[in-house]
DNA sequence: TAGGCCATCTGGTCCT
DNA sequence: AGGACCAGATGGCCTA
């Protein structure tokens, strides 16, 4: 299943300050789909007029407002998929019969989550069945331990640990 | 070396 | 207008 090509969190961060290195530097960035930029470039043949000069020194301005617009959402952008990224891991690490140091990839892990409440809901079903067991947990978000109002989702995957 | 996985960039769309 | 979200494209890394 695990590939082994999903990393850890430790490797996360190396790869990732690697490649922000890499990224960051600019140049070396890979070849892109079609760049409206670099073909608006200026082209060779002209003798401007100071209008047309004019033209260009604002042209110039736009196309830096451009990209630093979107260097801003590219910035975003990473800054949402490591938040996604880190959701991944958290879940990966709130799975039971999974050792923490379990290479998964994201696919993988929402399929075994996905599996987990399964499970949850089947014994949910048995305990309903017997009748006599109170379950714990408050089946509604945001999650809460009956009685220990001051636990929250995180400590779920605590929960769930225990379960295994 | 091929294939899987991931991070990143990018442009489009939707929402506030 | 600007930000969030999304999906496609691409290149790098790793393993079998």
């Amino acid at each position: 299943m695990s590939t082994g090509s999903a990393t850890s969190d430790a490797e996360d961060d190396e790869t990732r300050s690697r490649r922000a290195v890499i990224s960051s530097e600019g140049p070396p960035r890979r070849p892109t789909r079609f760049d409206p930029d670099r073909f608006s470039e200026e082209d060779p043949e002209d003798e401007r007029s100071a209008e047309q000069e004019r033209d260009g020194v604002s042209r110039t301005h736009q196309k830096e407002a451009r990209q630093s617009q979107r260097n801003a959402a590219n910035a975003r952008e990473r800054a949402r998929m490591r938040v996604l990224s880190k959701a991944f891991s958290r879940l990966k690490t709130s799975l039971p019969w999974v050792p923490a140091d379990t290479k998964l990839s994201k696919l993988d892990t929402l399929r075994l989550a996905s599996s987990y409440i399964c499970h949850l809901r089947q014994l949910l079903q048995e305990d309903r069945l017997q009748d006599h067991f109170v379950h714990p947990v408050n089946l509604t978000w945001p999650f809460l331990l009956s009685g220990r109002p001051e636990e929250d989702i995180s400590s779920t995957g605590r929960l769930c640990g225990a379960t295994a």
